[in-house]
RNA sequence: GCGCUCGUAGCUCAAUGGAUAGAGCAUCGGCCUUCUAAGCCGGUGGUUGCAGGUUCGACCCCUGCCGGGCGCACCA
């Protein structure tokens, strides 16, 4: 519906251009949205369907008082009453676009033909874009902090995929480092408590009752085999390094869980990216030979941190590798490999943007739990040293869930092994409850889940309001065929009420929520929308009676009511939230 | 102390630099003999944390305070 009005503005600008009063090149700047002035939605319904602020804008530049040069460009429009288009000025030099009502009802018809495709656009063709989601260790189950980065990720991927970008989603995992460690010695603990010699615990280890599940199931494959004899007899501890071989069979266990959690909820991946693979075959030397050759790697001995009580234990003061983030906008520069010599988690991560950056992508997201915030900048900053570029990545961190029960908070704590997994949430409330649920906050904003109130089927539960209004399109063919009732097009100027039109307007919102929705990545406005148009709806519905007697009513409403299902279908769509028939 | 982030109605939160800042919950009051009341309609409720600045125009951008969250050496 924007299109009308944007190629309005264009010929008004191009005419402009051929009289000399403006730059040549403002209209295409305008096509392509880059532009400083655009058509916008006012917010007030009096001022029109589209209002554009080009007058304000561009008053300076062309040397013109606001209204005057807002005239000049009204008149190079020249909007033909014919097309459905009125246009006015206002206010300090506005121009306000109202659109008719046989152009707004035309929308309904180009809605149920589109089908699946309403809301999709071309803007964002030529894009390649990779959004890393989830990536959690595969240490143990995903929590519901997880779920929420889970489900933003991919429902950006879906909205950019809707723009027109060519979208992959990849989940990097963390398969190396201390923790896999910890996993590893964790494991064969009560892998050998199970098998009837206990040993004292391991210093540091998870405590959860999935790491029994996982050594027993090593024993079902393996049996003894990893006990030594001096573990047999109980006269040493539990392994320092476990073998490669029950790590490996450890995480495969843990990535099986989180890949199952994930299909719950329709997430599916297209790669899976192994930092292990990183380390194995010299991705790491890689990305630090090309940093290093750029100059941007030295030898040199890092600042304590100010204000904050460092251990003496901490500070070694000795010289290692470091990376000069420093030089692009990070606090410190950082280091690169341990005291042993093995490369930080960070250079694993610069090796891993790398090779991203290095596949040809226009635009990296990566979606973080904001517990990693800290680490943006350096990772921003490695990408821009290696490709010169800046803004190639877009990091999305996404705050904690606050989960509730009863108006009771309920606590989660890896260490304590007292948390409630995602897939406990997901089994008590459904994969659509916990999708729009956690997107229905920006994910820069807490988010507060309650158990009780996600499970509910009341109006107080926006998952199942939206869902219904789709369930009471689908209800109202039914009734239709039931009563055998005549299904004709229907006379689209029939639709006369403000309440039918206003419907209109905000199906015709919808590409355009899309549109910022993906470029902004925030898909929550999605959510918003169509909270907004279920109410829309549910109103209409309640005050005007769809299956009306005369046919050619009946079957205007029932094409409106259509179209609304459709959008609503496919908005639920690009949430990953199913969109029921009945319920 | 530094960095990131958030401060908007009693509560939880929206608002691509636009015109009179919006929803839901809560609260108060209405609507079922008709297509699903799993719904709808109406009332109450605001100095957008504070102070400056940029702009024709600021919840939005900049600066400084105040307050909450997160992070801050070779943990990931």
């Amino acid at each position: 519906m924007r299109e009308i009005v944007i190629a309005l503005v264009i010929r008004g600008l191009e005419r402009l251009a051929q009289e000399g009063v403006l730059p040549p090149e403002l209209a295409r700047a305008f096509a392509e949205r880059s532009a400083e002035f655009k058509v916008e939605r006012p917010r007030e319904k009096t001022h029109g369907d589209f209002s554009t602020n080009a007058a304000l804008v561009l008053a300076r530049q062309a040397g013109m008082k606001p209204r005057d040069l807002a005239q000049r460009l009204l008149d190079a429009m020249a909007a033909d009453p014919a097309s459905g288009v009125r246009c006015t000025i206002a206010g300090p030099g506005f121009l306000n676009f109202y659109l008719s009502e046989e152009r707004l009802r035309q929308l309904i018809p180009q809605i149920l033909q589109l089908g699946s495709k309403y809301g999709q656009t071309q803007v964002g063709t030529g894009e390649r874009i990779l959004v890393e989601f989830v990536s959690a260790n595969p240490t143990g189950p995903m929590h519901v902090g997880h779920g929420r980065g889970a489900v933003t990720g991919d429902a950006i991927a879906r909205l950019f995929a809707a723009i027109g970008c060519q979208v992959e989603r990849e989940y990097y995992i963390n398969d190396a480092g201390t923790q896999i460690d910890v996993l590893g010695r964790s494991v064969l603990f009560r892998y050998r408590e199970c098998l009837g010699y206990p040993a004292s615990a391991p210093a540091d280890y998870y405590p959860g009752e999935y790491v029994t599940e996982i050594a027993r199931a090593l024993i079902e494959r393996d049996g003894e085999r990893w006990l030594s004899a001096s573990e047999r007899d109980g006269t040493r501890a539990t392994l320092e390094r476990p073998p490669e071989a029950v790590i490996d069979f450890a995480i495969d266990w843990v990535m099986q869980e989180i890949r199952a959690d994930l299909e719950l909820m329709q997430i599916r991946f297209d790669r899976w990216f192994s930092e292990r693979s990183l380390h194995r075959e010299g991705g790491i030397e890689r990305a630090l030979s090309h940093l290093s050759q750029q100059g941007w790697l030295y030898e040199g001995v890092l600042e304590p941190p100010k204000g904050r009580e460092v251990n003496s234990d901490e500070v070694d003061g000795r010289k290692q590798l470091l990376f000069r983030a420093s030089r692009f906008g990070d606090d410190a520069d950082r280091p690169l490999l341990k005291a042993d010599g093995t490369p930080t988690y960070f250079a694993a991560d610069i090796a891993y943007h790398f090779d991203k950056a290095q596949r040809g992508y226009t635009r990296l997201v990566d979606v973080w739990g904001a517990d990693h915030g800290g680490y943006v900048k350096r990772v921003e900053a490695a990408l821009e040293a290696m490709t010169g570029r800046k803004g190639l990545l877009d990091v999305v961190l996404t705050q904690m869930v606050n989960l509730t029960q009863g108006g009771k908070q309920v606590r989660m704590s890896k260490r304590a092994g007292t948390f409630v997994t995602l897939r406990d949430v997901v089994d008590e409330t459904g994969a659509d409850a916990v999708r729009f649920w956690f997107l229905t906050r920006s994910s820069g904003a807490g988010l507060d889940f309650d158990l009780d109130l996600a499970k509910s089927k009341s109006n107080d539960n926006p998952v199942f309001y939206v869902q219904y209004a789709h369930a009471r399109v689908c209800s109202l063919e039914v009734k239709l065929r039931e009563r055998e009732l005549e299904d004709v097009a229907g006379d689209l100027a029939r639709l006369t009420a403000p309440e039918e039109l206003d419907l209109i307007r905000l199906l015709g919102l919808f590409p355009e929520t899309v549109e910022s929705a993906a470029w902004s990545r925030e898909p929550h406005r999605v959510t918003y929308y169509l909270s907004d148009l279920a109410a829309a709806f549910h109103g209409y519905y309640n005050q005007f009676r769809i299956l009306d007697e005369d046919p050619q009513v009946r079957g205007a409403r029932m094409a409106l009511v259509r179209a609304t299902g459709r959008v609503i279908a496919n908005g639920l769509d690009l949430l990953g939230v199913s969109a029921p028939e009945s319920m």
